[in-house]
DNA sequence: CAATTTTGTTAGATTAATCTAACTTTATAC
DNA sequence: GTATAAAGTTAGATTAATCTAACAAAATTG
């Protein structure tokens, strides 16, 4: 069984990997704030236990085993997430560093029935998928906001970035998922755009803003 | 901070006190499941960090803010387990468990989000008092069953061992707190009782069992 | 393509939590 | 009250997770 530590080690490879499912060890390092050495050492660890592929000055690999680990906890994570918000009242921007503990808990039944309780979500309070039971993740087909075009109507769906920071921003706004979206015009000298939403009406997005905002184009 | 093993030493500590707070190594050892070599050195650390007083060939004493950090680690088992068994479903038997993993979360607004949820209880499933938030237990005076006499009326108010298997012995014999209960007679020989409750008529507890069921005594 | 920079590895140390073996102190029992 | 037993300590080793310093390989760049 997986230690809380390979736990956070599994999930950083899950995230960080490129589409060849490959990880550099400086990647890894600067994801997880630790030294390359300690990466060094790390990645024969979990190598030793199945969980990834590595080779001297190669990058490294999930195994499916390791794929399968990892999305589990992430699966965790989430469901608590979601949980925090739906059943115990938290904000979207309070509950990530609470499910970075409760994700590695071993009590497969916990996680069943908070599950169960929020009626099978497939997306967290930031609209990242949940994995199934079996680690398998729903591919999803959202755009960035900043690809949009004026004139189109868009739905928010998901968000590139969870920070505290930035949520509070969009709490600040008045933007949640599901906020439905009418974009006036783009800048192109610095790529802010303004747009209309709920009571919001001619609100400007900078292109930092844009960038971690992913939409489902509804209209035009 | 204090470290999960940190935490579960105190927690032991605390329920192994005697009553002049006294807690012998080997006692220790044996609840932890560690040699007495373990435990010495980790006393050393916790009397480091003020969390127990401790002399060479003495008996272990808990400081008070030893007595603190131990019985909010409580307060959070027993909080957590509540919301277990009132808000997700599980039975008293299968909440320790988890309660074990959770009660090690770094997160006040987590438990204090449970405690409010649960409208502020303050016993858990198993009759055990919560500790408030200052670390202080609301101190329960029942009596033990085994010293209760034929004729007497008595509620089941908490147990004194809380077992996975004990609390599945109860289930099969339909008892659960609050149940009241009648004594016809108590057996001289083998210390067993013949009790009547809801639906059961003439059942006999046994020794091993009465000893286990504090109740309250509400009649005759 | 050689020089330099970046990336990655090895070696060796540290801290927390554990163990066994050997020894010492305290308690118990004739 | 000495002998034996029980309880407790010390010493030294182990494993996981981390670090810094030194070195090596790979990538970049003029
Ligand atoms: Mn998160
Ligand atoms: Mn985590
Ligand atoms: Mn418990
Ligand atoms: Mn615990």
């Amino acid at each position: 069984m997986a230690s809380q530590t390979e736990e956070n080690y599994l999930k950083a490879l899950f995230n960080l990997a490129n589409p060849a499912g490959e990880v550099n060890i400086s990647e890894l390092a600067n994801q997880m704030n630790v030294s390359m050495p300690t990466v060094n050492s790390m990645v024969k660890t979990l190598q030793k236990n199945g969980w990834v592929i590595y080779q001297k000055y190669k990058p490294v690999q999930l195994t499916p085993e390791g794929q399968k680990t990892a999305a589990l906890v992430i699966r965790q994570h989430r469901l608590t997430e979601m949980f925090l918000v739906n059943k115990m009242g938290f904000g979207w921007e309070e509950v990530h560093a609470i499910a970075e503990q409760v994700e590695h808990i071993h009590a497969p039944k916990f996680f069943e029935r908070m599950d169960e309780l929020l009626g099978f979500p497939t997306i967290d309070p930031h609209g990242s998928p949940i994995p199934d039971k079996m680690g398998r993740i729903k591919e999803t087909h959202y755009v960035c906001l900043d690809t949009c075009e004026a004139g189109q109507t868009v739905v928010l769906a998901a968000l590139t970035n969870s920070s505290t920071e930035f949520l509070e921003f969009l709490n600040s706004r008045n933007l949640s998922l599901g906020t439905q979206i009418t974009i006036h015009s783009k800048e192109t000298y610095d790529q802010s755009m303004v747009v209309s939403y709920l009571q919001n009406e001619r609100e400007t997005l900078s292109e930092k803003v844009c960038e971690k905002l992913l939409v489902r184009i509804i209209g035009e």
